[in-house]
DNA sequence: TATGAATGAGCCTTCATTCAT
DNA sequence: TATGAATGAAGGCTCATTCAT
């Protein structure tokens, strides 16, 4: 990579690194893109040589955290399952990965509040499927090799993963931030049978059968 | 009611319906007091004498909004029991609403795009026991009448609600504005089973045993 | 007096004084008569019943507060003459009275900021005329006597005045205030000196030779 | 200078300037920034740019008003000894240089309203500190030289013109715009009598003795 | 006298975006 | 590519004053 070329990623890096912090803190409408690139070290106007405007930024910001929140939490299964030398039902797995993003989220509350107000499927579907460099995991394709792996056929995945994403991240927003209407620990158990539930619907019949 | 009461009543009227129509048409962020004002034929001032700011009246737009859809819901209801001189279950009475409130909303599809941009749990408990005039009916009282004449008890009834709110709101903006992942005829019936479930897992005994 | 009259004079009060606590806590251009009238019980078009406008009732104030910090620094001297059985010189009686006041101003801070700020010599020759009440006494009155007593004739007894109380108040407001340039009880002595000097220049004779 | 740079100066300057003629035309509390922006044919965004606030601006007039008060009166001095070939004594310097000032504001009362209405000692030291440009005099260097070569020593030499400056502007303000106690050749002459007076508290020996 | 709803001009300030350099 | 001065529309909000009751 040349030197500018790389001197240029390196100005993105400052000003996503920077939006994310603005964001995140003030909210992204109290931010200007002003105060973006003034924080990043950058001029005004080079800003819209990288974003189209602060909501192009802003998705990107989006996706590129929800598809890490669920990179990490493929990783810990992957290592929880090697450490133990287990092997998850599908089920189990689904569980597993929802745990760890809602403790996540409870643990970063800001996160929580930036993801959940500029979150949409559009966004969401993109952030599974697009890596950031070449050697990236891809959490659509970690998704697919669990069903793959699955004791039972999987009906419409697509649709079984949009109703638990959109379950769990709406139950998350209002249970950890604001404790409505208990809890997040409360809650917890009811969303783990829910999410469950949605699964076996799906369940189309035994495989190897 | 004097002369004076009633025209203030009357302005305030007024002054929802005309930020009520932009709001759904224009958005919220696009819509100013100013404009709002003015096409309700009140100085710009004038509507400070009535609402705090742009958000005061939007959450009580929002607020009124679904609660209609709610009371609305819980009518066709009523009205379907006595026509066709039935009882339904109480799992049954929940799915009608649901699909009542889902068919309401895909043929009204501003008024989703605005309620669920600016829906909260918080907003929405308000809303449903909220009663605008004397003798209006309260979700919250039809749904604990529901619950009342349950075959079996409810455990956190409150909970409960808020799972298939959740879950029923998300799935709907989505669907039905987007149709991601797919049309909402495609997704009722696993969101009805979805739906089926939670209410399974907050049963606690039967009742009459 | 009726009863009606009585009223009146009561609301009158009541605006004034509640006037001159907001404009001594927050400023006088902070200040609303709608929150003026609202504190003071009283319906925000009543106000223009007793005061032509904000400035009629901050000038009525500040001819009110300066006029009694003038009496109350002339009863004292009175008393400390009764008391001690002295009869002080012309110059020591207007250095009391001078010192009477700054030290008034140094404890009231609040009533000194709000006194300078608006304290015009119009205001104020006006204020020393004016008596509330019938039974009140009027510093020109004191002043006069004073004069009269004095151990020789004052020349533009007026503008002697007006010269001492330009530079004391001014002197004040800087000194006390901001300690700028430097403290009260340092320039102090320089003031009353400086007061001396232009008494002596106002000294036209010795009268009784 | 490059053309940029330049361009900005004069733009500061044609906002100084016009806010100046709007200050003293209408008051500074009458004078919008959109009317400074507009008459300066700027566009209201970039006042912003140059100046924080309307006081900003106001407190930098100010400043530069005064300051070029006491230089032209120092100007003066220093011409007129120049050209008579004369020495005057450090008594008859603050004099020249006080009846100097006092003339000008005489003759220019929309400068002298501006001036009194906004002066506070701490813009006013500053003002007297503050160089323009670099060769630009500075009063305060102009004074302590005077007071180097004055016959004797002065103590205090800050409460000294703290108290002249105090006077004298207080003096004209009432006595130059209202005539009030008198106009101000009456009250010059006892003006003059207690400078000196003050002048002379501060003495503190004869140097050379 | 007393009220307080209504007015609407007016103010300050922010900001995304452009463009000459 | 990069800059940052300039723009000017837009927005939220306040408030003295009026006037019908």
């Amino acid at each position: 990579m040349g030197k500018l070329e790389s001197n240029k990623l390196q100005k993105k890096k400052s000003l996503l690194d920077t939006a994310f912090n603005l964001f995140t803190t003030k909210g992204v409408s109290k931010t200007s893109i002003a105060e973006i690139s003034e924080k990043a070290g950058i001029a005004k106007g080079t800003f819209y040589l990288y974003f189209k405007d602060k909501y192009d930024i802003r998705n990107k910001l989006v996706s590129h955290e929800s598809s890490k929140l669920f990179k990490k939490a493929a990783t810990s299964l992957e290592e929880y399952c090697n450490d133990n030398q287990v092997n998850l039902s599908f089920e189990d797995k689904i569980i597993f990965i929802a745990d760890n993003i809602i403790n996540a989220l409870n643990t970063d509350k800001t996160l929580l509040t930036f993801i959940s107000k500029n979150l949409s499927w559009g966004i969401f579907r993109e952030a599974l499927t697009t890596n950031v460099s070449e050697d990236d995991i891809n959490f659509k394709d970690v998704y697919y090799a669990m069903i793959d792996s699955a004791e039972y056929e999987i009906e419409e995945p697509q649709i079984m993963l949009f109703l638990i994403v959109e379950l769990v991240s709406s139950a998350c927003y209002s249970s950890i931030l604001y404790n409505e209407p208990a809890d997040i620990e409360t809650i917890k158990p009811y969303l783990f049978q829910t999410i469950k539930a949605i699964i076996k619907q799906h369940e189309k019949q035994l495989k190897n059968e």
